[in-house]
DNA sequence: TCCAATTCTGTAAACGTTTGCATCCCTGGG
DNA sequence: CCCAGGGATGCAAACGTTTACAGAATTGGA
């Protein structure tokens, strides 16, 4: 008669048969007689009964639970990822909990309170949260399995791509295509979020240059802030230049964005005046012809969440570096 | 001994009081000696207790989470939203659940399994999810405190823009330049997302003509497929018109950025030869210098996570419509 | 001095599962 | 015909809280 929801106990009376039977014929446990299993199942779908979560992971201690930690999912990374990564959970039946460090000091606080989050899942993601800085490792701040996206982590299984190789096959896709004075748009490192990322490309932009016997100016490389108002600024400075560039990379597609759209503005054709490559295949680069390093960054939140499951699952995992393809689009051309 | 985390029994043990007690101090419940809180709270500080989050919500009933439901987060609106209520509900210390409909039947299943969420969450947000096709009120799918933004939903606060008077209003805008023949970037209604916004938003549009005496010419309104990949194909066909238009008005952002794009491309002087107003301030328009209809998604976030609080608390709240500001930037001039 | 009201504390029963252990029944091999 | 072994089931104790209720201690007023 009462408008709660069936318990146990009732398919339990219903079925004539033990809670632990019942229990054990919903699971799909052996030790069930088919007969029995069918009238407990029958009698489940009959009133529509479901298992109270709260009250099973208190009993079990699975909480079927994934939690997911990054910087800002409107950032265009971590929303993407989170794409891939709910796409396989909402299949297995993981509910999906999210944290999320946008002030500066969240990441902080995140860190404070990272053992009262592992009570409430049973394995973590990172994205772009960079714990390994000062030296930490995973089991620092977790006690329960974690893969890091994008960062390489002690005691986590990481999905990573090789930010200087990558950076490296960018500025050499200009160099062969003639290119001398290259333009480098730099993301900046914020002081909140100590990620290598942006050191780790501007090796792979030297590595070109040098590779190629080309010089080092360092007054061709400027600090975007990662935004398209940051690449707009950006080229501005590098026209301004005594000799500018023919070309330019820069470390986001964001960027690249302030800088073709500036450029242009300016009167300059692109690719004819000014070659541009970015990097990370960003929603709006194919159709702007965006010339870009692909990062497949839904496919790595696809890899992420299988690969939580599998330690969840107790079986070891190993690191795993990403492909990062080049996209040659409409963007660079060879030199005049 | 064990390596597993203290209990309320282990405070209850240490300060020599009933589990009972220990519990209310810890809370804050009144009827406590305040003598005894303070030594409950420094042997649960010493201990570093911290109540187990599945106990509490099986004794209680309360989740402490709030489920977020929206087609896909990497889409603008909702990456955006997204972190308007994170904030919120961080320093309120709700757990936020996300659940996503990204694929086509994934809007089925979730409401198909609406009531199994609610057992997870203690209220729900639901963005761009348009639950109220074929007349559905939310009761009928949720029994928790519901909040829909971007939707009007029967049986729950909804938090809303006037689409069909913004999209006036940015017409208004153009016409106030002196333009007569004015382009219109459809945003289709896709199907499994059975969203009124186009249709409103084309209302709006023409509202405007109407109003200022302006004939509607069909062959002006082309559809994009809400991406700039869509604006650009779209701004294609209208700049091939046997008149094209001096301005345009783009149903989203993204697909302004496609017609941007591509009219400059095709060597068309921005503002002076065409005229571009958006929809929506995208994170891009700004440095894009995109003249467009303000959406202040975050706000709208923050606002829909306070307004499901007050709903758990047993207020009642109104529907809320939010102001969509016109802010013109370099896109948009008078006509030639 | 006594009584009522109020504050404080403890006991024990929920909350709805899971699971270790004991029991019973059946089958088949010797 | 007996017994071992395994399948099927039930009992009851967790899991770690919250909370109704009752009782003890304290206070204040008459």
């Amino acid at each position: 008669m009462s408008s709660s929801r069936p318990t146990i106990k009732d398919i339990a009376r219903v079925t004539g048969v033990s809670v632990a039977t019942v229990s054990r014929a919903l699971r799909n446990l052996p030790y069930v007689a088919s007969a029995t299993r069918s009238r407990v199942l029958d009698a489940a779908a009959e009133l529509q009964y479901e298992a109270h979560p709260q009250a099973s992971r208190l009993a079990s201690g699975r909480t079927w639970t994934i939690g997911l930690a990054a910087p800002q999912f409107g950032a265009w990374f971590p929303s993407r990822a989170l794409g891939g990564i709910n796409s396989v959970f909402a299949k297995a039946g993981y509910d999906l909990l999210i944290s999320m460090m946008a002030a500066p000091d969240d990441r902080r606080r995140f860190l404070h309170e990272a053992r009262s989050f592992c009570r409430r899942v049973d394995g973590i993601v990172l994205i772009d949260t960079f714990v390994s800085a000062e030296g930490n490792s995973a089991g620092d701040f977790f006690d329960r399995p974690v893969v890091a996206v994008n960062e390489r982590l002690e005691g986590a299984a990481s999905i990573i791509i090789d930010n200087r190789i990558a950076a490296r096959r960018a500025v050499e896709h200009l160099i062969e295509l003639g290119h001398e004075r290259i333009g480098l748009v730099v993301g900046p490192q914020l002081e909140d979020l100590p990620t290598p990322v942006p050191a780790q490309r501007l090796l792979g932009y030297e590595d070109a240059l040098r590779a190629a016997g080309l010089p080092y100016d360092p007054s061709l490389a400027v600090s975007g802030d990662w935004t398209a108002a940051g690449g707009a600024v950006a080229v501005s400075r590098l026209l301004e230049c005594a000799q500018p560039p023919t070309a330019v990379f820069c470390m986001s597609d964001q960027m690249a964005f302030g800088v073709l759209w500036t450029a242009a503005r300016r009167g300059l054709n692109i690719p004819g005046d000014l070659s541009v490559i970015g990097f990370d295949d960003h929603d709006l680069s194919e159709a702007m012809g965006l010339t870009t390093m692909r990062q497949a960054v839904d496919e790595m939140g696809v890899r992420a969440a299988e690969t939580v499951m599998t330690l969840i699952d107790g079986e070891p995992v190993s690191n795993i570096t990403w492909d990062v393809p080049l996209m040659v689009r409409e963007t660079t051309s060879s030199v005049g």
